[in-house]
DNA sequence: CTGGTCACCTGGAAGC
DNA sequence: TGCTTCCAGGTGACCA
């Protein structure tokens, strides 16, 4: 589920409430994620949280000698509740704060905890990240320079995390069209003036979301507990057969690489 | 290298 | 009501 918004979304909440702040106990009920939960984590006892970052969908939470990698796969959501709280069914990790608590609820179990003493960006999961799609390095230039030799079509290639990192399938198919492109439209083939527009729309689009407090479909919600609200906002995404809200010409759905791709066929060429 | 497919896992909705 | 099928915010591994 969570794609850069709600990740984002999810730092902040952390952030404001964590940083600075020393871990007092690790409860891990389900080691079984995405990868093994390692043994390491479960002694992280005694640790700072001196800030919490992100890159791409992975947060990163310094702890001095070492950082915990955070994700949050497709369904998983972080919370911060009063210690003690009853953990309910899927509710897999818990890092102690004194009276509160970061709880990892994860009912899918795609999401990953994995502790490395190296500089996070050269774990192997990060070092192949592409660019930050919010960061300055992202513009219309850089966009042509990425898509100018792929065959591929424009919207795989937007959730290719080794060219951006962090835009997933509700945000691609959003900013394309914001953008006025077809996802299938083949990425090698747009013009630099279109890379700038949809560079643009990209950003746009993350942003209004992160403001909206992100997307909650199914599982969302940001560590607060409260849900996001621009699935309300949603020119294409599921909305297959409806009318478009701004032509009313039907949206289509289309398959490329196994996950569902929406356009509309009068605003999007 | 590239592009395409599969696998991992659970739960909700739709179909019969 | 109950069973089956399909689909879902991700991404590493594997193939040609």
């Amino acid at each position: 589920m969570p794609e850069l918004p709600e990740v984002e979304v999810t730092r902040r909440g952390l952030a404001r409430r964590l940083a600075g702040r020393a871990i007092s106990g690790v409860v891990v009920r389900e080691p079984r994620l995405r990868w093994p939960v390692e043994p390491g984590v479960r002694s992280l006892a005694g640790r700072t949280v001196r800030s919490i970052r992100r890159r791409g969908k992975y947060l990163l939470l310094d702890c001095g000698d070492g950082h915990l990698i955070l994700h949050l796969g497709m369904s998983g959501s972080l919370r911060l509740q009063p210690a003690g709280t009853a953990a309910n069914k899927h509710d897999h990790i818990d890092l102690l704060f004194g009276d509160t608590m970061l709880r990892l609820r994860d009912p899918r179990r795609f999401g990953a905890v994995l502790w490395t003493a190296q500089p996070p960006e050269a774990h192997r999961l990060l070092a192949h990240l592409g660019v930050e799609p919010l960061s300055r390095a992202l513009d219309g230039a850089r966009l042509h320079a990425l898509a100018r030799d792929r065959r591929v079509a424009i919207k795989p290639l937007l959730m290719d995390s080794r060219t951006i990192a962090g835009v997933g399938n509700i945000y691609a198919n959003e900013s394309l069209f914001r953008a006025g492109i077809r996802p299938t439209a083949r990425a090698s083939r747009l013009s630099r003036e279109r890379c700038a527009r949809l560079a643009r729309a990209i950003k746009d689009t993350l942003r209004a979301a992160i403001r909206a407090g992100g997307s909650s479909l199914r599982d969302f919600v940001a560590s607060d507990g409260n849900p996001g609200t621009f699935q309300q906002r949603y020119w294409v995404y599921e909305r297959a057969g409806r009318p478009c809200r701004r032509c009313g010409e039907p949206i289509r759905r289309v398959v490329q690489g196994q996950r569902s791709s929406y356009f509309c066929p009068g605003c999007q060429r």
